[in-house]
DNA sequence: CCCGTTGATTGACGGCGATCAACGCCGCAC
DNA sequence: GTGCGGCGTTGATCGCCGTCAATCAACGGG
């Protein structure tokens, strides 16, 4: 399987990251600390609704995650997908509710620290402050793109954007090559991602299939055969979105 | 005019925040330096665009400004307003491009602050990183509750959310009494906020009123007159919302 | 081997909200 | 005063996308 936990650890790109901010003594001490506190997750397993008491801090070191909230009725919005080298806050503005339901989509490596931890571990590690600061920009940047698209989108632009916006994130942590690459989702969970729902998101990929702009294999194995075309759709330069989320 | 900047100044809601962090001599020192970079910006004024090299960070001291993007057929989304109190973090993870434009919806006033200097103060004064700790964990809980209705709501719901929003934030300001507030927006810039047309919100807000829900006067006088019923539209218990999205 | 389950695919249909258009109101310049 | 531009309001129409339903493929368990 693609999702095992072993491609997925092999990778470790949290620690790529800190290699471009921290000196090699602190950067071994924080591995081994990032280690120490890391857990595998089954894919499937949940890790927290929205509103438990959480007050943790997650760094995601493989897998996927998903990041959703849910209507009354049941409806549910993925927020985010939490890829390997991210670093998940889920609490609110009290410090102690989670704002977000959190679940593997695979197999995943996470590390947990409570919240006081972290900002001791912040104020032993300053690189791992300017890290931070680095991936909640990136957050915040691909966040506001995605807002974008589900105000003023289309399906086929929302769908394009989500797929451009995989690659560019993949492509960061050696997950992608050639415009080729595998997400652990369902049509299901692309379109609670995307504001669509699940039957519209095939007509979409097949649209773009016909189109000759993408290939869709299995559940689900991207290849994007025309990137200026999907960009178009997509109404975004893939080179500013790699600048504005690539936590470099 | 209600949304003149002496109303606004008389607030300095981002200093109220500070009592609840600082002891008093830290406070008025990092009061001083507050005012010292606050600037008057007149309604109407663009502060910077997506894709404008930036770096800075703002601090919100009175009035409202909108922080938007735009697809290229020229089609506005808000992303979110920035109230009293709110800090801004207009940058990608690039650290210098601007992934927002920047506009004053009246006039404010505004304290600008080279990241650099920025990470300076937070180092001088721990309690302005708490109290920006809190402030961001706001801001990023009411985008997932924005998120969740742009992609899974109805108009009214969305209208009804935005609505609720606005009453806990300005509440917590001291900006409303009696589910009573004002608004410094067009229709067509509450549709850019909640992803309807121009169109769909007069026709929402007057179903809403209709309803006996809320009353809408001039350009903007909300008053909110069955807050159990608005809740229900909007898929909200603004209790929560309130702990939630409340920096205290 | 035969089912039961899960998810993708495709067609038919209907509704929500975008769009276009007309009109009224208001403030403002002159 | 008059003209004008911006905004809110309302009606008519249309199209995108959600929903329902049927079918199919893949997979796993007995």
């Amino acid at each position: 399987m693609h999702t095992s936990a072993s491609l997925a650890q092999k990778q470790a790109p949290l620690f790529q990251s800190l290699d471009l901010v921290c000196h090699a003594p602190a950067k071994s001490r924080l591995e081994k600390v990032l280690r120490a506190h890391a857990r595998n997750i089954p894919a499937g397993r949940p890790l927290g609704a929205e509103g438990d008491r959480s007050g943790l801090v997650l760094c995601v070191m493989g897998g996927w995650l998903a990041l959703s909230k849910s209507l009354y009725n049941g409806e549910r919005q993925i927020m985010d997908f939490a890829l390997p080298g991210d670093i998940i806050h889920p609490s609110t503005a009290d410090g102690a509710t989670s704002a977000v339901t959190m679940e593997a989509l695979s197999d995943a490596v996470v590390a947990f620290f409570p919240e006081a931890k972290w900002r001791e571990m912040k104020v032993e590690w300053p690189d791992l402050q300017r890290l931070e600061h680095h991936i909640l920009a990136a957050e915040r940047a691909r966040r506001y793109e995605r807002i974008l698209r589900l105000g003023k989108g289309s399906a086929a632009m929302r769908i394009s954007y989500s797929l451009l916006e995989f690659l560019v994130r993949l492509t960061a942590i050696r997950q992608s090559q050639n415009g080729a690459f595998h997400i652990p989702l369902r049509q299901q969970d692309l379109g609670d991602f995307a504001g669509l729902s699940s039957v519209h998101v095939c007509r979409t990929l097949r649209s773009l299939a016909r189109d000759g702009i993408i290939t869709v294999k299995g559940q689900m194995d991207i290849r994007i055969l025309d990137l200026p075309a999907l960009s178009r759709v997509a109404n975004l330069d893939p080179e500013t979105l790699s600048r504005a989320i690539e936590p470099k």
